[in-house]
DNA sequence: TAGGCCATCTGGTCCT
DNA sequence: AGGACCAGATGGCCTA
């Protein structure tokens, strides 16, 4: 894994240490708010959402906004990053755990998310040509059974595990995967 | 040094 | 109304 200093993430200028540069430009009642919004967006370069937006919408927001003072918006953006910051840290525990119930992959290096997801993707689809394989071989009809469910094909799989029929497309694929992310580490 | 990846902040929208 | 979710922006770290 990659060492990344945690504290230095704190470096860019936050809402918080803006405030008082932000809050001397508030002095003009009902225009500070959605001027200083506009200002930003406009830096960011992004009309996306302005455009997408009704005017109803926008100006009942600003009534919301008007009502809250400088100090009581400053609690709720804090607030607000420290929730972003939890739910990011919940998704990365999950690709966390995505990657580590992917076999042959977690002793070997830290995965980008991006190579999480995809070799996820290839896993699941092994395996599904694995088990449908399988599960065709010992049916009593010919081809699969799409409507099959899961469960049924898990136990078809678990019942047919000692015969060890694998060579599929996919498979292959998949490990081919694996080899090229070992050998890039 | 450029590019990839990431953490964090931020404002908007959606949902309960 | 407030929290969850999302996407854009920004800047730091690392590697080829």
């Amino acid at each position: 894994m990659k060492s990344k200093g945690k504290g230095s993430k704190r470096t860019r200028r936050s809402w918080s240490e803006q405030e008082h540069s932000d809050f001397q430009l508030e002095t003009e009642p009902g225009s500070s708010e959605q001027e200083g919004s506009e200002a930003s967006l406009q830096l960011g370069g992004t009309w996306k959402a302005l455009k997408a937006e009704g005017s109803t919408r926008l100006a009942a927001r600003r009534r919301r906004r008007q009502h809250s003072s400088a100090k009581e918006r400053n609690v709720r953006r804090l607030e607000s990053n420290e929730r972003e910051r939890q739910r990011m840290h919940k998704l990365n525990n999950a690709f966390q755990a995505l990657q580590e119930a992917i076999p042959h992959v977690k002793m070997d290096k830290k995965l980008s998310k991006i190579e999480t997801l995809t070799l996820a993707k290839n896993y699941i689809k092994a395996l599904t040509a694995i088990i449908l394989g399988m599960s065709g071989a010992c049916l009593p009809h010919e081809g699969t059974q799409p409507e099959e469910s899961p469960v049924k094909l898990l136990q078809r799989y678990q019942q047919h595990l000692e015969d060890d029929k694998i060579g599929h497309d996919d498979l292959s694929k998949y490990l081919d995967q694996i080899h090229s992310f070992r050998h890039s580490s």
